[in-house]
DNA sequence: TAGATTGTTAATCGATTAACAATC
DNA sequence: TAGATTGTTAATCGATTAACAATC
């Protein structure tokens, strides 16, 4: 009995965020941006049924991947377009400032720094960091490049929650070392290549290299 | 009897390649990438179980993963490395060149046009387009941008296999529109919409602000 | 031969889809 | 009320992992 109450209220405690699958989340943002779309063409409600047809999708899933988080939507009617987009955005942390630090000044940084800006506001880079000498100091929109040795203190300084990894392969290991130092927890890297972090690090990678050549893999067939 | 042999024909015809599964074909670039790593470190040999370890993998999964493509290893000895990429290479189409176009010349565009080149010889960007009149003519490396009104003839005339979209979203549609037409069948979006193509054109959109919006859900837990 | 490791079948796990009672 | 659509449980599908005979 004693074990069962611990148990109900360990899952009381972990209440709606109660392990989530990592498809369910991934599945979100697309949501969101279609949601977006719609309230932009003056369109109020929409079902799941049309949801799926637009994206493609079962609506099964799409319910259920809401239900998750609550209950959105009105029976026989549908779900509430101003509503969902402000479910989704708090869901995704979006409805609050997140300060991102994004390491690597070269091309893929600079097209970084542009899209985040544009895309969603929330999502700002507050820092810019780079090793190369000539760079350090040099304007990127309304950032300055900084020196990595700064790199550290400034994302523990700053409580800087997200870092995003955008120089070549092999130095890639040591920027995920420092920003795991400066307390970022949620990584995003471009760099084609391993990075271990500690278990309570989130890691994701997405490079060129791997998705070009998954894809050749459906060439000629 | 007439219906089974049809059957056993048409699996026949289909070999090896009988659906392997997206999940299967996106960990072989992982496994590519390790094995030059391992071969550029003179290693001649390796397990699954250790080859595992390496990547934080399951060795079950990585002996399944290859066994779908023929018998590559020694019972008691584990895989060849050298053998092991070239059968990987061969798998994944990267044993002979592939003729990619790229369609927008921005920081993304530059990003990977470096990028691809240096990653890996085989897949090769053969032509790169823009509308912007200031770049049209304008030197990328060893590639001068062109007018995207010659994209779709010179996708078919030089039999470009693979597409890059590297555009904003607004112009990504009429963008995949003239790839197809000009019979690319494989293409990897960048622009965050949502792409239509006909069925037998293979199509994955991999964006920034998608990545980074799912991220976020993972920050302040 | 003894020890190691593959290739493959069976068991497990998890994610997607179908079905339907509840209800707007 | 009748028709529509949600939220949720059950069924299905697919992917991962365990187990082990075959064999180097």
């Amino acid at each position: 009995m004693v074990n069962m109450s611990q148990h109900m209220e360990r899952d009381y405690g972990l209440e709606k965020d109660d392990k989530i699958s990592n498809s369910v989340i991934r599945r979100l943002p697309v949501y969101l941006r279609h949601v977006q779309t719609l309230r932009a063409a003056g369109i109020q409600t929409i079902s799941s049924q049309q949801m799926g047809v637009q994206l493609d999708m079962n609506p099964a899933q799409i319910r259920k991947d809401f239900a998750y988080f609550g209950e959105f939507g009105r029976k026989g009617v549908g779900y509430d377009i101003e509503y969902l987009e402000h479910m989704l955005l708090q869901i995704l942390h979006l409805d609050r400032q997140i300060g991102v630090a994004l390491v690597g000044a070269g091309h893929l940084g600079i097209a970084l720094s542009n899209y985040a800006r544009f895309q969603s506001e929330r999502i700002t880079i507050m820092a810019l960091f780079d090793n190369d000498p000539v760079k350090i100091g040099t304007h990127i929109g309304d950032l300055i490049v900084q020196d990595m040795k700064f790199l550290r203190e400034q994302c523990h300084d700053r409580n800087i929650e997200m870092g995003i990894i955008a120089v070549p392969a092999a130095v890639a290991q040591d920027v995920c070392d420092r920003l795991v130092e400066g307390q970022v927890r949620v990584i995003l890297n471009f760099a084609p290549t391993n990075l271990r972090v500690p278990k309570h690090v989130i890691l994701r990678t997405t490079d060129f290299t791997t998705e070009l050549q998954a894809l050749a893999y459906y060439i000629a067939r």
